[in-house]
DNA sequence: ACCTGAACACCGTTCAAGT
DNA sequence: ACCTGAACACCGTTCAAGT
């Protein structure tokens, strides 16, 4: 069990989640394709697993955070980890943080940040939201990191400033009079980092939850 | 190319994204598979123009939306409309609002979030992020309800409610010492309301937001 | 309890050929 | 410009049979 989900890990870190296939998987542990369901049910249970295995260190990770006394500061650090490790695994963006049943350090991770939230002065109504608004960014951040050309861009076809730039040029050429914001915006989007569009995102998220909590 | 991506949305909205394939949907057009590819470059370009084409009417209902004098609490209307895109089809969650190039009615609405952030006092940075906070909120839900079991719903096998039951069970059978915040929002998460959470989470992007902007 | 080979019922994509 | 049939190279999943 456990060298297949090791071994499905590594799969996926080489060449992204379209090289995990059950016929891939069983050549790298030397076995036959069937034998994989004897440890999992179907492919979605496979990457749900797969997912959480690789979270494992990052649940380390954040254990490992300095503790300081604004609840606030800690939910950032634990959010930028999380972030972090999206940056690292692109391939987590879709089965990440998903179904608390399967994924036993999801669950420790949505504990951490709620113990956070247990430090302010909320209603449990509002830790649950708040919670939730939290994991909502980082994820929201991943579906936006895994929609730029990562496939192309590990064949080395496309790199990404030439993307963003190639995009930024569109919205350039576009009648500044039906489209001023995105006219405004496009030397913004033109070269920007995902990771200050995250900061900035759970930023607000933070802001609001510190004004909610009086904190 | 009209006919083909209103039969793939209509495949879509029956059976969900599972049944969108090149087969099925040449049979619902009276054609051969390979007809298909004199209008799409491959099934990720059909997705993407699928999702595109379904928000069509809704860049039409944002246009119809009463524009007040608060641009925060259109920035909310924008967004609760775009929510209820994806309550509406789930399978939208994957392609949704990716991908500008193609998706020129996401392009739209784009233009119609940062519109409202340029009634605020922003500087450009700032309006870039904001806009991609607030899509973030949507997106991080979206994937959040495309979590939910939604086929099995759709086949009956599990109702929601009892499938969150069923998750708040195994919560508060955890230790309570070990989980304190997992134990105290298992009430909250038996039976809450995907549009709540969603509401929610957006009113901090927002209140972050309108602090930055000091309006 | 764990593993296998071989088959089944699908996929997306291509291509030479048609009108 | 638009469409086709037929093939190619894959998939996930099942199952009877092995140890």
């Amino acid at each position: 069990m456990e060298s297949v989900l090791a071994e499905a890990v590594a799969l996926l870190d080489e060449a992204g989640a379209a090289a995990l296939t059950f016929r891939a998987l069983a050549q790298r542990l030397g076995g036959g394709v069937a034998s994989i369901y004897w440890y999992v049910a179907n492919k979605d249970e496979l990457l749900d697993r797969a997912a959480d295995h690789a979270m494992g260190p990052v649940l380390n990770d954040v254990d490992k955070l300095p503790r300081s006394d604004d609840p606030i500061d800690d939910l950032r650090s634990i959010a930028l980890t999380l972030f972090d490790a999206i940056v690292q695994r692109p391939w987590l963006s879709s089965y990440f943080m998903r179904n608390t049943s399967i994924q036993t350090h999801t669950l420790g991770l949505y504990e951490k940040l709620g113990q956070q939230t247990l430090r302010l002065d909320l209603t449990p109504s509002q830790r649950f939201y708040a919670v939730s608004a939290i994991v909502g960014v980082v994820v929201g951040s991943a579906a936006d990191l895994g929609q730029e050309p990562t496939q192309d861009m590990l064949d080395g076809n496309v790199d990404r400033d030439a993307y963003l730039h190639r995009i930024a040029q569109d919205w350039r050429d576009l009648d500044p009079r039906e489209f001023p914001f995105v006219h405004e915006i496009a030397d913004e989007f033109d070269g920007h980092d995902d990771a200050d569009q995250f900061r900035a995102a759970l930023e607000l998220t933070l802001t609001g939850l510190r004004l909610q909590a009086g904190a």
